[in-house]
DNA sequence: AGCGATACATAGCTCAGCTATGTATAATAA
DNA sequence: TTATTATACATAGCTGAGCTATGTATCGCT
């Protein structure tokens, strides 16, 4: 039966149109995104959440890291970084061999809203979401897994743009 | 071997952790979105693509329209779809027998704009996805198919706030 | 001791999101 | 027909996320 499903993608779309796919998805997401947010009432932005969660799969990082990793400006992750820390949803740590670097890492605080909000996000996404199969719902992972580690790929990849000292000034 | 893949999934993951699934995808396609962004160097916003793209999709359609079709608030819709015509992506259309309607239908040109910028990005992220299989190109579809489904299903459902009259006052 | 490089902060801009409110037209009731 | 209410969109004005340019403090090295 589910390999009905999957002899369905490979028969009936055996040539899939890869060409605007990913395009596609962001407009897609970008669109649920939109749901969530008037579905939830969330009136915290998505740019927090996605801080959050980056630094709480990657675990305590330094601002420039995170602007990076995140591919965002330097200036950008210093304000996101701010209202976390106004928040208390992150710490800020002095590192002992650099007065300059703050390193950042999850409160616990933080990781509590972000564990909420994953939820409260399901909950109110059930009535569009909750009748998906097994299948369905092992494309939507399969897909998850793959953007994360494409992402993750892109660290190094791509040009880097923010700092002075990588535009060689 | 592709049933493989899908065997993969099903048992391995027989039980697939779906709670936080849907927040965690949201949070992987605005990485990539910002993956993207800096890939392309695009200055043009996702909120522009977005409204492009519904409008594209949908057809001819009224303000009102498009900013609960796109969740967002009827001021918001007013100000993107000005940027819009100020782009000539779009055009405005009298309609005759009400003064107060402006129809929106995408212009040539604002066609052309989304199929490049679809485009562009597919091709700026071939060093990250080049490589998918027709199996994970599979669940990239499906997912993108889901949630677009998911999110017309939504236009009824959910408490919809914006504009006066549906506030009751 | 001094000087370039580095890590982050600040200033100041644009655009996307919001609520509250204004304005013009339609629809309806007196 | 005229006055009232409802509707469709525009405007005002705020917050936050994104950016570039630049400032400030510290490190590393000569």
């Amino acid at each position: 039966m589910y390999n009905n499903v999957m002899t369905a993608i490979l028969h009936e779309h055996q040539k899939i149109e890869t060409e605007h796919l990913l395009a596609d998805l962001l407009v897609a997401a970008n669109r649920l995104t939109r749901v969530a947010a008037s579905a939830t009432g969330d009136s915290t932005s998505p740019a927090i959440w996605r801080t959050l969660s980056v630094l709480d799969n990657h675990g305590p990082m330094r601002l420039g890291e995170l602007a990076t990793e995140t591919r965002i400006s330097q200036p950008t992750a210093t304000k996101i970084v701010q209202n976390l820390n106004e928040l208390e949803w992150i710490k800020r740590i002095q590192d002992p061999h650099d007065a300059r670097v703050r390193t950042l890492a999850v409160a616990p605080k933080g990781a509590q809203a972000l564990k909420d909000w994953k939820q409260r996000l399901g909950h109110a996404l059930t009535p569009l979401f909750g009748d998906l199969s097994t299948a369905e719902w092992g494309h939507v992972k399969a897909t998850v897994d793959l953007i994360r580690q494409r992402v993750r790929m892109s660290e190094q990849g791509e040009t880097t743009i923010g700092d002075r000292s990588e535009r060689g000034e």
